[in-house]
DNA sequence: ATGAAAGCGCTAACAA
DNA sequence: TTGTTAGCGCTTTCAT
């Protein structure tokens, strides 16, 4: 089935493609008359400028690509990402943009990038040093990165160390010295260096208040964990096997500790009587649970916002050919929310 | 900046574009001296093909667009389309597709159809008669419709009415006579018609029930609500604050459920003992929230990837000149699961 | 007020 | 094995 393009409409409504075109783009600079007899025509024809040739033109698509460190559905689990994207949406409905999301496809972003006919990337859990960031440094395709180290481009990250911290400090506070810590697992290298930064800036947190209490680190006590609540429950369940009897427990994601609370009470335990818990992000299910999950809270949704705010000051930046010295580092603040997985 | 091109490229390796072009798409077509030479150049100059020009020869863009009814951060807070866009996701993941959120911006879809680069669409919400979808049926680009009424187009729904009446029939059966309906705004011809379709279906199934055991159906008792927490707790108030003294509750959707749960414990009621409460869809929501909420279990993941089977088997059709008679109209079973609002 | 023609960046027959 | 050439469908000067 031939798709109808601009010169079938011309040539059916006795004008030249360039009637056409000015009809859709700048009615005003043709006979109104005109205007609505290619519009009656098009219409009748089931005619639609090819959003692709305009793009090729403009050079500008209207669509942004949001890079994710997993699978699409894997991300949709997660609902850190659902108030994330949300934040990011907010955005783009304001200023009437779409959205398009990449995962890696067969372990590699390349081809997707490649495909993708974007103004722009906001690049989530990849460092600027990654191998496909740095290509779209090279290509000068605008890009904003949301949790990863970066000094070149503007990035978006919250004080993961301090807030981490909090937690621990929290807790150590409160007498207990059996903490089971469970960490993001993309601090122990086992996938790419995805998130690298953030679960490292975690797991500092942690450390730096067990030191300056005084507190023995223990690295059995350390287990890495799919960021899901199935990983939680695992990996609670591991811990429990090992051997080890935490009082207390830090998790390094939401929903990881929301799967260790479920591990535990099937275990018998009382939360927070038995075990207290601090969890990280704050997304929405924390406060949905029941008991309500005390957690390290962090600005969710606005960090989607402003990592879209970023890139679109990149492109007026890009426009008026302000120096790009700029590279502006969001760092966005954290805090303890105590809920009722602590006393 | 201008970007480099494929011209650049050629030039500086001292070849032809075509050659360029091979080397990226058919090296087999090369010396692999000359690849390699090519390729190099290229990363040292940063090029990349040009997306959009390579999907405007292609006719192809590799990109699947999703069209929702509402904003997409009201789209993104809604549990029902997290688990949605999974099952969409996990067969984009697998066909290496990338997915497209469209909203209405500014009130209408036009715009963001004009603008979008993609294959076909996933339509939510919208019936066949919709404006904008006949304007897609017109101009012959492929679609599927998710929660909306279709002859022409393949399309997936699932069995609302069905799933409503053994709600309503469950707490009917248990001797209820005073049950509020928390329904679809939508049914009410409040917003456009979107999921005026499966609103209708679903009331239509609570009635069956109602009128095959002879209970009264009062129309007050009826409160549209928009389908969010927020939505569910206001329309509980305000029913409450009318006077109405339900014992039982059919909420069309979870969340309104469980915000109509929480208005309830608000005022001092016990759920399930003072009030009996069935949603609507099962999303991840209701197994988590406490006590769990009964609930119409609809196959949300397997609507999404079905939706995207339909339309990839759209393609396929198209490709090989099938006629397109077939049309498939997928219904997918409901089912009632039973949790802690219930007794 | 309207049209002819050049080109956006790329691919793919067809030649050489 | 490599290059020439003609578009994909549209926008946009520059003429008329």
């Amino acid at each position: 089935m031939k798709r109808i393009n601009i010169a079938d409409v011309a040539q059916k409504a006795g004008v030249s493609p360039t009637a056409v075109s000015f009809a859709f783009n700048k009615p005003e600079q043709l006979n109104s008359e005109t205007v609505n007899r290619i519009r009656m025509t098009a219409i009748e024809m089931g005619y639609m400028p090819n959003p692709m040739a305009r793009a090729l033109i403009a050079q500008r698509s209207g669509i942004i690509g949001v890079m994710l460190p997993q699978p699409l559905s894997t991300v949709l689990a997660n609902p850190y990402f659902h108030t994330f994207l949300q934040g990011i949406s907010s955005m783009c409905d304001e200023q009437a943009l779409s959205l398009m999301t990449l995962s890696p496809m067969n372990g590699s972003l390349d081809q997707a990038i490649a495909r993708s006919p974007v103004d722009g990337f906001i690049i989530v859990g990849y460092n600027e040093a990654h191998h496909e960031v740095s290509l779209l440094r090279k290509r000068g395709i605008q890009y904003v990165l949301v949790d990863g180290d970066a000094t070149c481009a503007p990035s978006v990250n919250i004080d993961d160390e301090q807030g981490a911290y909090l937690a621990a400090k929290y807790l150590i506070d409160k007498g207990h010295r059996d903490i089971l810590i469970l960490m993001l697992d993309t601090a122990f290298g086992h996938a790419d260096e995805e998130l690298h930064g953030v679960a490292m800036r975690r797991m500092r947190g942690y450390r730096r208040a067990f030191d300056e209490v005084g507190v023995v680190w223990r690295d059995e006590w350390v287990l890495p964990s799919v960021s899901s609540m199935i990983g939680g429950q695992q990996n609670f369940d591991a811990a429990y096997e090992q051997g080890l009897r935490p009082t207390a427990l830090l998790a390094a994601a939401d929903a990881i500790a929301i799967g260790a609370i479920q591990a535990a009470i099937r275990r018998g335990m009382k939360v927070p009587q038995d075990l207290e818990i601090i969890g990280y992000d704050d997304s929405v299910l924390a406060s949905l649970v029941q008991p309500g999950l005390s957690t390290v809270h962090q600005p969710i949704f606005e960090k989607g916002r402003v990592a879209l705010e970023l890139l679109i000051g990149e492109w007026e930046n890009a426009a008026t050919r302000i120096t790009d010295v700029s590279a502006k580092q969001v760092w966005l603040p954290t805090h303890l929310v105590l809920r009722g997985t602590t006393t």
